[in-house]
DNA sequence: TTATATCCGACTTTTTTAGTCGTATATTAT
DNA sequence: ATAATATACGACTAAAAAAGTCGGATATAA
Protein backbone atom coordinates (compact mmCIF):
# COMPACT_ATOMS: atom_id res chain seq x y z
CA UNK A 1 0.00 0.00 0.00
CA UNK A 2 0.98 3.62 -0.39
CA UNK A 3 3.60 2.62 -2.58
CA UNK A 4 4.54 4.34 -5.99
CA UNK A 5 4.52 2.27 -8.91
CA UNK A 6 7.41 1.75 -11.46
CA UNK A 7 5.14 4.28 -14.00
CA UNK A 8 5.69 6.59 -11.61
CA UNK A 9 9.20 5.84 -11.06
CA UNK A 10 10.28 6.14 -14.61
CA UNK A 11 8.17 8.98 -15.10
CA UNK A 12 10.13 10.79 -12.53
CA UNK A 13 13.43 9.43 -13.60
CA UNK A 14 13.34 10.69 -17.11
CA UNK A 15 11.54 14.08 -16.27
CA UNK A 16 14.67 14.69 -14.42
CA UNK A 17 16.97 13.76 -17.05
CA UNK A 18 14.68 15.99 -19.70
CA UNK A 19 15.27 18.69 -17.22
CA UNK A 20 18.95 18.45 -17.11
CA UNK A 21 19.41 18.78 -20.80
CA UNK A 22 20.32 22.09 -22.49
CA UNK A 23 17.21 24.02 -23.52
CA UNK A 24 16.39 22.26 -27.09
CA UNK A 25 17.89 19.12 -26.59
CA UNK A 26 16.60 15.86 -26.83
CA UNK A 27 16.67 12.60 -25.32
CA UNK A 28 15.26 9.60 -26.73
CA UNK A 29 13.43 6.67 -24.91
CA UNK A 30 16.06 4.05 -25.75
CA UNK A 31 18.81 6.43 -24.27
CA UNK A 32 17.57 7.46 -21.25
CA UNK A 33 16.17 3.57 -21.22
CA UNK A 34 19.69 2.25 -21.53
CA UNK A 35 21.40 5.29 -18.78
CA UNK A 36 18.43 4.15 -16.23
CA UNK A 37 18.49 0.43 -16.75
CA UNK A 38 14.33 0.49 -17.52
CA UNK A 39 12.66 -1.08 -20.06
CA UNK A 40 13.00 0.42 -23.43
CA UNK A 41 9.33 -0.48 -24.75
CA UNK A 42 8.05 0.71 -21.47
CA UNK A 43 9.58 3.93 -20.77
CA UNK A 44 8.64 4.75 -24.22
CA UNK A 45 5.01 3.95 -23.61
CA UNK A 46 5.10 6.48 -20.34
CA UNK A 47 7.31 9.14 -22.42
CA UNK A 48 4.67 9.05 -25.03
CA UNK A 49 1.63 9.54 -22.21
CA UNK A 50 3.54 12.72 -20.68
CA UNK A 51 3.67 13.49 -24.30
CA UNK A 52 -0.16 13.15 -25.03
CA UNK A 53 -0.65 15.41 -21.74
CA UNK A 54 1.71 18.17 -23.26
CA UNK A 55 4.24 17.96 -20.33
CA UNK A 56 7.07 16.86 -22.99
CA UNK A 57 7.25 17.09 -26.48
CA UNK A 58 7.97 14.35 -28.76
CA UNK A 59 9.83 14.83 -32.21
CA UNK A 60 9.73 12.01 -34.72
CA UNK A 61 12.46 10.41 -37.22
CA UNK A 62 15.70 9.76 -37.00
CA UNK A 63 17.42 11.95 -34.61
CA UNK A 64 14.16 12.55 -32.74
CA UNK A 65 13.40 11.87 -28.82
CA UNK A 66 11.44 14.53 -26.03
CA UNK A 67 12.18 17.38 -24.44
CA UNK A 68 10.17 19.22 -21.44
CA UNK A 69 8.28 21.84 -22.40
CA UNK A 70 6.17 22.58 -19.32
CA UNK A 71 7.43 24.42 -16.19
CA UNK A 72 8.00 21.87 -13.77
CA UNK A 73 7.23 24.18 -11.30
CA UNK A 74 3.66 24.03 -12.89
CA UNK A 75 2.56 20.61 -12.05
CA UNK A 76 1.15 19.38 -9.03
CA UNK A 77 1.80 16.24 -8.25
CA UNK A 78 -1.75 15.55 -7.99
CA UNK A 79 -2.27 16.25 -11.32
CA UNK A 80 0.87 14.49 -11.88
CA UNK A 81 -0.25 10.95 -10.40
CA UNK A 82 -3.30 11.11 -12.07
CA UNK A 83 -2.06 11.80 -15.16
CA UNK A 84 0.10 8.71 -15.08
CA UNK A 85 -2.27 6.46 -13.08
CA UNK A 86 -5.90 7.62 -13.51
CA UNK A 87 -7.57 8.85 -10.41
CA UNK A 88 -5.41 7.87 -6.93
CA UNK A 89 -6.89 5.03 -5.28
CA UNK A 90 -7.06 6.12 -1.68
CA UNK A 91 -8.30 9.59 -2.84
CA UNK A 92 -11.73 10.61 -3.85
CA UNK A 93 -13.41 7.19 -2.54
CA UNK A 94 -11.91 4.14 -2.69
CA UNK A 95 -15.27 2.64 -1.78
CA UNK A 96 -17.10 3.98 -4.52
CA UNK A 97 -16.26 0.98 -6.49
CA UNK A 98 -15.23 -1.12 -4.15
CA UNK A 99 -18.24 -1.50 -1.72
CA UNK A 100 -20.14 -4.03 -1.94
CA UNK A 101 -23.32 -4.03 0.26
CA UNK A 102 -23.38 -1.16 1.56
CA UNK A 103 -21.32 -2.55 4.82
CA UNK A 104 -22.25 0.80 6.13
CA UNK A 105 -19.09 2.50 5.60
CA UNK A 106 -18.53 3.60 9.07
CA UNK A 107 -15.10 4.46 8.21
CA UNK A 108 -15.65 6.71 5.28
CA UNK A 109 -15.36 10.05 6.77
CA UNK A 110 -12.41 9.39 8.75
CA UNK A 111 -10.84 7.50 5.60
CA UNK A 112 -11.86 10.92 3.31
CA UNK A 113 -9.63 12.78 6.10
CA UNK A 114 -6.94 10.77 5.29
CA UNK A 115 -7.46 11.14 1.85
CA UNK A 116 -7.65 14.82 2.21
CA UNK A 117 -4.15 15.28 3.89
CA UNK A 118 -3.02 13.14 1.70
CA UNK A 119 -4.24 15.04 -1.59
CA UNK A 120 -3.56 18.55 -0.35
CA UNK A 121 0.17 17.52 0.80
CA UNK A 122 0.44 16.37 -3.26
CA UNK A 123 -1.28 19.74 -4.18
CA UNK A 124 1.43 21.62 -2.49
CA UNK A 125 4.03 19.98 -3.99
CA UNK A 126 5.11 20.40 -7.62
CA UNK A 127 7.13 18.19 -10.41
CA UNK A 128 10.10 20.63 -9.80
CA UNK A 129 10.25 19.70 -5.67
CA UNK A 130 10.83 16.36 -7.20
CA UNK A 131 13.03 17.10 -9.86
CA UNK A 132 15.36 19.44 -9.24
CA UNK B 1 -1.13 3.79 -6.22
CA UNK B 2 -1.72 5.56 -2.90
CA UNK B 3 -4.75 3.39 -1.99
CA UNK B 4 -5.27 1.73 1.26
CA UNK B 5 -5.72 -2.21 1.09
CA UNK B 6 -9.19 -4.15 2.25
CA UNK B 7 -7.46 -5.22 4.79
CA UNK B 8 -6.78 -1.83 6.37
CA UNK B 9 -9.95 -1.03 5.54
CA UNK B 10 -11.31 -4.21 7.26
CA UNK B 11 -9.68 -3.38 10.51
CA UNK B 12 -10.51 0.20 10.85
CA UNK B 13 -14.15 -0.75 10.47
CA UNK B 14 -13.59 -3.74 12.71
CA UNK B 15 -11.81 -1.54 15.39
CA UNK B 16 -14.63 1.28 15.00
CA UNK B 17 -17.17 -1.44 15.79
CA UNK B 18 -15.23 -2.51 18.98
CA UNK B 19 -14.56 0.86 20.07
CA UNK B 20 -18.56 1.74 20.11
CA UNK B 21 -18.89 -1.53 22.32
CA UNK B 22 -19.77 -1.48 26.31
CA UNK B 23 -16.59 -1.85 28.24
CA UNK B 24 -16.13 -5.55 28.54
CA UNK B 25 -18.36 -6.50 25.74
CA UNK B 26 -17.05 -8.99 23.39
CA UNK B 27 -18.12 -9.03 19.55
CA UNK B 28 -16.86 -11.76 17.38
CA UNK B 29 -15.58 -11.73 13.66
CA UNK B 30 -18.41 -14.20 12.21
CA UNK B 31 -20.78 -11.06 14.35
CA UNK B 32 -18.80 -8.34 12.75
CA UNK B 33 -18.19 -10.10 9.52
CA UNK B 34 -22.38 -10.52 8.83
CA UNK B 35 -22.62 -6.53 9.71
CA UNK B 36 -20.58 -4.92 7.39
CA UNK B 37 -20.60 -7.96 4.33
CA UNK B 38 -17.22 -9.00 4.62
CA UNK B 39 -16.08 -12.02 4.35
CA UNK B 40 -15.46 -14.07 7.62
CA UNK B 41 -12.24 -15.98 7.63
CA UNK B 42 -10.15 -12.98 6.12
CA UNK B 43 -11.76 -10.36 9.03
CA UNK B 44 -10.86 -13.37 11.55
CA UNK B 45 -7.03 -13.12 10.27
CA UNK B 46 -7.67 -9.65 10.51
CA UNK B 47 -8.01 -9.68 14.30
CA UNK B 48 -6.00 -12.49 14.98
CA UNK B 49 -3.23 -10.35 13.78
CA UNK B 50 -4.48 -7.51 15.78
CA UNK B 51 -4.93 -9.61 18.34
CA UNK B 52 -1.14 -10.83 18.36
CA UNK B 53 -0.44 -7.28 18.39
CA UNK B 54 -2.05 -6.63 21.91
CA UNK B 55 -4.32 -3.87 20.29
CA UNK B 56 -7.21 -6.20 21.38
CA UNK B 57 -7.65 -9.60 23.46
CA UNK B 58 -9.60 -12.53 21.57
CA UNK B 59 -11.51 -14.25 24.20
CA UNK B 60 -11.55 -18.43 22.44
CA UNK B 61 -14.59 -20.35 23.32
CA UNK B 62 -18.45 -20.41 22.67
CA UNK B 63 -18.86 -17.02 24.12
CA UNK B 64 -15.85 -15.69 22.56
CA UNK B 65 -15.09 -12.78 20.92
CA UNK B 66 -12.60 -9.68 20.48
CA UNK B 67 -12.54 -6.40 22.62
CA UNK B 68 -10.24 -3.69 22.65
CA UNK B 69 -7.63 -2.83 24.66
CA UNK B 70 -5.44 -0.11 23.42
CA UNK B 71 -6.33 3.33 23.81
CA UNK B 72 -6.63 4.07 20.24
CA UNK B 73 -5.01 7.21 21.29
CA UNK B 74 -1.62 5.38 21.89
CA UNK B 75 -1.25 4.15 18.18
CA UNK B 76 -0.08 5.85 15.92
CA UNK B 77 -1.26 5.33 12.50
CA UNK B 78 2.29 4.83 10.82
CA UNK B 79 2.32 1.84 13.23
CA UNK B 80 -1.16 0.97 12.41
CA UNK B 81 -0.26 -0.04 8.93
CA UNK B 82 2.83 -1.21 9.34
CA UNK B 83 0.94 -3.75 11.39
CA UNK B 84 -1.35 -4.84 8.83
CA UNK B 85 0.81 -4.80 6.02
CA UNK B 86 4.60 -4.30 7.21
CA UNK B 87 6.98 -1.96 6.29
CA UNK B 88 5.41 1.29 3.84
CA UNK B 89 5.86 0.93 0.42
CA UNK B 90 6.62 4.45 -0.27
CA UNK B 91 8.01 4.71 2.81
CA UNK B 92 11.72 3.38 4.09
CA UNK B 93 12.22 3.09 0.17
CA UNK B 94 10.59 0.75 -2.39
CA UNK B 95 14.35 0.91 -4.02
CA UNK B 96 15.84 -1.31 -1.74
CA UNK B 97 13.95 -3.83 -2.67
CA UNK B 98 13.07 -3.13 -6.60
CA UNK B 99 16.05 -1.06 -8.05
CA UNK B 100 17.76 -3.57 -10.30
CA UNK B 101 21.42 -2.04 -11.71
CA UNK B 102 22.23 0.69 -10.10
CA UNK B 103 20.29 3.00 -11.97
CA UNK B 104 21.95 5.50 -10.65
CA UNK B 105 18.65 6.37 -9.11
CA UNK B 106 18.28 10.03 -9.61
CA UNK B 107 15.47 10.60 -7.73
CA UNK B 108 16.15 8.53 -4.49
CA UNK B 109 16.59 12.15 -2.60
CA UNK B 110 13.10 13.89 -3.88
CA UNK B 111 11.47 9.99 -3.45
CA UNK B 112 12.48 10.57 0.25
CA UNK B 113 10.97 13.61 0.75
CA UNK B 114 8.10 12.08 -0.14
CA UNK B 115 8.29 9.47 2.00
CA UNK B 116 9.20 11.64 5.03
CA UNK B 117 5.76 13.51 4.39
CA UNK B 118 3.83 10.96 4.21
CA UNK B 119 5.60 9.25 7.78
CA UNK B 120 5.13 12.56 9.41
CA UNK B 121 1.36 12.79 8.39
CA UNK B 122 0.91 9.31 9.57
CA UNK B 123 2.61 9.70 12.86
CA UNK B 124 0.48 12.32 13.66
CA UNK B 125 -2.55 10.46 13.20
CA UNK B 126 -3.98 7.89 15.65
CA UNK B 127 -6.13 5.45 15.55
CA UNK B 128 -8.93 7.48 17.53
CA UNK B 129 -8.59 9.98 14.32
CA UNK B 130 -10.44 7.54 12.27
CA UNK B 131 -12.04 5.31 14.84
CA UNK B 132 -13.77 8.14 16.67
C1' DT C 1 -20.00 -33.94 23.97
C1' DT C 2 -21.80 -30.57 21.01
C1' DA C 3 -21.70 -26.05 19.31
C1' DT C 4 -19.16 -22.10 18.66
C1' DA C 5 -15.21 -19.46 19.18
C1' DT C 6 -10.19 -18.23 18.12
C1' DC C 7 -5.77 -19.65 15.73
C1' DC C 8 -2.83 -20.29 11.86
C1' DG C 9 -0.61 -22.01 7.86
C1' DA C 10 -1.32 -23.38 3.17
C1' DC C 11 -3.71 -22.78 -0.74
C1' DT C 12 -6.41 -20.67 -4.83
C1' DT C 13 -8.43 -16.89 -7.23
C1' DT C 14 -8.60 -12.30 -8.71
C1' DT C 15 -6.76 -7.95 -9.66
C1' DT C 16 -3.14 -4.93 -10.59
C1' DT C 17 1.26 -3.87 -12.25
C1' DA C 18 5.06 -4.74 -15.26
C1' DG C 19 6.75 -5.82 -19.38
C1' DT C 20 6.54 -7.40 -24.51
C1' DC C 21 5.27 -7.48 -29.34
C1' DG C 22 3.63 -6.12 -33.85
C1' DT C 23 2.57 -2.77 -36.86
C1' DA C 24 2.17 1.95 -38.38
C1' DT C 25 4.01 6.61 -39.20
C1' DA C 26 7.58 10.27 -39.35
C1' DT C 27 12.20 12.05 -40.35
C1' DT C 28 17.07 12.19 -41.29
C1' DA C 29 21.05 10.65 -43.79
C1' DT C 30 22.95 8.10 -47.42
C1' DA D 1 14.49 5.91 -53.13
C1' DT D 2 15.60 3.47 -49.16
C1' DA D 3 17.80 2.24 -44.94
C1' DA D 4 18.11 3.43 -40.28
C1' DT D 5 16.11 5.22 -36.33
C1' DA D 6 12.65 7.65 -33.96
C1' DT D 7 7.80 8.06 -31.90
C1' DA D 8 2.72 6.08 -31.53
C1' DC D 9 -0.30 2.86 -29.82
C1' DG D 10 -3.22 -1.04 -29.09
C1' DA D 11 -3.14 -5.88 -27.89
C1' DC D 12 -1.04 -9.26 -25.58
C1' DT D 13 1.56 -12.07 -21.82
C1' DA D 14 3.98 -12.51 -17.42
C1' DA D 15 4.73 -11.51 -12.76
C1' DA D 16 3.51 -9.79 -8.42
C1' DA D 17 0.36 -8.38 -5.00
C1' DA D 18 -3.99 -8.48 -2.87
C1' DA D 19 -8.15 -10.85 -1.71
C1' DG D 20 -10.34 -14.67 -0.39
C1' DT D 21 -10.85 -19.86 0.95
C1' DC D 22 -9.97 -24.17 3.30
C1' DG D 23 -8.56 -27.62 6.69
C1' DG D 24 -7.32 -28.85 10.93
C1' DA D 25 -5.94 -27.33 15.58
C1' DT D 26 -7.26 -25.65 20.33
C1' DA D 27 -10.31 -23.54 23.84
C1' DT D 28 -14.61 -22.97 26.38
C1' DA D 29 -19.42 -22.48 27.58
C1' DA D 30 -23.75 -24.80 27.77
Amino acid sequence: MLKITRKVEYALIALRHLQANKEGQLSSAKEMAEAYGIPQELLAKILQRLAREDIIIAVKGAAGGYKLVTDPNTINMTKFFEIMEGPMGIMDCYFDSGCNQLHSCTIRTPINRINDSIRSMFNKMTLADITY
